[in-house]
DNA sequence: GGCTAATCGATAATTTTGTATCGAGATGAA
DNA sequence: TTCATCTCGATACAAAATTATCGATTAGCC
């Protein structure tokens, strides 16, 4: 009940433990030990056995922990085996490319139909899901409890489609918009910001860059 | 040169509080404060303080900062105004997706060429970038020096090509495939976790909903 | 059966990140 | 001009996250 308290960057590495295990189920190997996680995901192997210790499940000494459990515990822990329908609004170059994406599912999260403003877009089906007109969305997302909502359309329009959302009972949203949602408290939001992802490739890139021109150059022992 | 010490979730920051800041230009106001980004994106405005400080550019007391300024600031931070050329590699879903989006260029990424295992795709252009067959990434890389390599193939060729990428001189990768990888240190790998995202959402939401369960319910009083 | 080595999980120390405080400078009004 | 007020930026403080330490547990081996 107090499991609300779990640090979010814990939360963010989960994911990447689970696709880690489930390679390992893949190759056959049914144990493994945290420092062998760390190693291979390069987190340390305290971390790793803090973040595994919030899913509930419990290693063995000597052993490590079994990849099925673990997989399971995490799958549960993220609610990754319960699925919760989605509606996604803006079938646009990002939006086609999540829709046409089988792998969300198993993150719990089923795309079930899409909206989109243009009326070329609208009547298409990608992946057997089928592309709505805007006005259906009300009715059918209150009908439907839909609990999700992707957001991929224009930046200009997020915000107001955004509200749109949560006014028909839409508790989580996905936003792919470069822009910070004002939405009601209670509300939801996970940014995929995908901009900073690029700034921070861009900024590190830039500096990688200076120190090697500043290697390569003498250099004339300029500041502390 | 002691530049590379910026905390990381200040970089990230940066680009939420750059697209800010162009839409107030857009919208023609020539100055703002620290406390009103603040409160507009939901951060501390000793954060923001903070995190402008970082690229350099001084507000003044009592009128706050230059719009324009500061989005000048924050480019040549982040070396938002010095175009790298990159090639990406996996053209399916998600990566003529990314090709078809024109925002890249003003955060200092070109996609200049594409390149993909299938037959099928080979020889298409998407916004004008070609889809070359993987037998011309190695000259073409090593010919152009491209700096940055995108990744958007399956998980299972995510490492190879990886491996691939920087035997041809690239020095940074954008992952968008769900695993880490392991690459000689010095090359800079930025993830795109979207898994990560939907692990954070489905937690939240599945907690969200718990809570609201257990207020609905009488809860007899359980728990320590 | 007891010893060794590996691993776990809890607790403590350190580092990083975020928040609050406070003096100083600038603006505009009295 | 002088004053009140707003905002900045530096410094101090608090919280969160990461890393290190250490005793406990267990499998495998002699
Ligand atoms: N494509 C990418 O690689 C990429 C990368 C980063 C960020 N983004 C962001 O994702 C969002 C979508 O990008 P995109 O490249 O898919 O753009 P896009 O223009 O291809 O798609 C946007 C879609 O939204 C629809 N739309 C427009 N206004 C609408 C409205 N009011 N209601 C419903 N639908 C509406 C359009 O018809 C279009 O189909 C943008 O906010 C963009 O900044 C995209
Ligand atoms: N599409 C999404 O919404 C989405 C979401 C999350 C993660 N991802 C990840 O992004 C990656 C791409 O996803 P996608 O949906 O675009 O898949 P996709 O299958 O549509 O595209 C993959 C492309 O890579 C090409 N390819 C395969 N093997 C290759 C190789 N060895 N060398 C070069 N090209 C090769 C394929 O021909 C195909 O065009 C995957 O790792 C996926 O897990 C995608």
């Amino acid at each position: 009940m107090r499991a609300e308290s779990v640090p979010e960057p814990t939360l963010r590495r989960l994911p990447s433990y689970y696709h880690y295990l489930v390679r390992l189920r893949e190759k056959g190997q049914e144990m493994i030990s945290a420092a062998q996680i760390g190693e291979d995901l390069g987190v340390h192997h305290t971390q790793v056995r803090k973040d595994l210790a919030v899913t509930g499940s419990q290693g063995k000494p000597k052993v490590g922990h079994r990849v099925e459990e673990l997989i399971v515990s995490i799958e549960n822990f993220l609610n990754w085996n319960n699925v919760t329908d989605a509606f996604l609004v803006g079938a646009g170059h990002l939006g086609t490319a999540l829709l046409g994406y089988a792998g969300f599912e198993r993150a719990g999260v089923k795309i079930v139909a899409a909206f989109d403003a243009n009326p070329k877009m609208v009547g298409k089906k990608i992946q057997g899901v089928s592309i709505l007109p805007m006005e259906k969305f009300t009715d059918l997302a209150r009908r439907m409890h839909i609990g999700i909502g992707i957001l991929t359309v224009p930046a200009e329009v997020a915000q107001e489609t955004a509200e749109m959302m949560v006014g028909c009972g839409v508790q989580a949203i996905w936003n792919f918009a470069p822009i910070v949602l004002d939405l009601p408290q209670g509300v939801i939001v996970e940014n995929v910001a995908l901009y900073s992802s690029l700034g921070v490739l861009s900024r590190k890139l830039s500096v990688h860059r200076k120190a090697l021109l500043a290697k390569a150059s003498p250099e004339p022992v300029a500041s502390e």
